[in-house]
DNA sequence: TATAAAAACGATCATACGTTCGTATTCTGG
DNA sequence: CCAGAATACGAACGTATGATCGTTTTTATA
């Protein structure tokens, strides 16, 4: 047999990726082989490389259109909203929201950053600190407008981060927390933490 | 030639453990073949199942150790401490202290759960699972006393854990925050995130 | 000091890996 | 509707992997 019937290479494609990121959630991008992934699709291995250049590029691709989509979105739901409390409630439940869909993504894209190799590194850790100043940034309008007292902004971004991001790891959307809770306990602990 | 002049079974393990827990902490654990761990002890490949039983079997020890260590060690530090506040600022500083210390072991102990097989992983995750309840514990009695004002234990537990362990994965013992600092900051963010 | 246990070597096993390639079939633009 | 591009197959490549084994040398015990 070769080619098969109504086979497109964007639909495979996006096949790839979706199956690359559920398969490297699961098991780590080094425990995933090739031959795994073409069987998730329905593909023999060496069809992959009809849409991928190497194993490597796939999962920068992954991380990559991750941080991208991330960044893009944040700063759209920022957008307009000025005062500093406010966008710093607008980032905690966007970043929330953002991490429960994209638990996959969100995962891949800082566990597996060592999988990557340093000039893909480079670019990935690059967007992602463009990421944290947007969260800088809102820290430092608020502290200047002496709406909040922070002892250390990189600092207090980071912990804030880490905590926010935390959730990937345990939360369960079907569980006994719904999202808008999940929501407004971190948002007030996050507030408690950096108001004056 | 065969066994070494000056070779012992408790070095070789403990240096094989030590290689293991760098080797892991850097590439990962599938990404690291026993040629490699072999080769930074200085041995041969085979030599290794003269001290380990498998693959699994090593990781499943580096990781039980650190889980066991942190459990004695932080139960060890809340020993004697009676009031609420006082263990959650004993229990922070612990936890920061240790993780600073033993990053290595930590993130391993986290990131590489995945690659425990599923009875290994059941004994770590009760293990992780005590750990948190020391958390929860003084979270619960703090709320008794009302001292603390806690939306949902368990939810800010978590939130909490993942902040004070994301110091993990960026900070740097010989970069610009001296530990004590560190230990402040996330102090005060926490307690006024908890306090009523 | 004799002897068994411990520890290391080096060769080797079967398997799995990422990737390449020639070929066959299907799709698509002119 | 036909030609060339796109897509997939299936076999194969060289290499790396976790693990085993027989053998040899060192250490420790009695």
């Amino acid at each position: 047999m070769s080619r098969t019937a109504g086979s497109s290479g964007k639909k495979t494609l996006a096949a790839i990726h979706e199956a690359g990121l559920d398969l490297i959630h699961e098991r780590g991008f080094e425990a995933v082989s090739l031959r795994h992934l073409a069987a998730r699709v329905g593909l023999q291995p060496g069809s992959l490389y009809n849409h991928i250049e190497t194993k490597q590029d796939l999962l920068f691709d992954l991380i990559h259109n991750h941080m991208v989509t991330l960044l893009q979105s944040v700063d759209a739901e920022l957008d307009g909203i000025e005062y500093p409390l406010a966008r710093l409630k607008a980032f905690i439940a966007f970043h929330l929201t953002y991490h429960i869909e994209r638990k996959r993504e969100v995962f891949i894209g800082s566990s597996e950053l060592r999988s990557l190799d340093p000039k893909n590194r480079k670019k990935i850790v690059a967007l992602r600190r463009a990421y944290e100043e947007r969260l800088c940034d809102i820290l430092k309008r608020g502290t200047e407008k002496r709406l909040f007292k922070i002892d250390d902004i990189p600092v207090s971004a980071y912990a804030i981060l880490a905590m926010l991001t935390g959730i990937c790891t345990w939360y369960d959307a079907k569980g006994r927390i719904d999202r808008k809770t999940l929501i407004d306990i971190h948002t007030r602990l996050v507030l408690q933490g950096v108001l004056k």
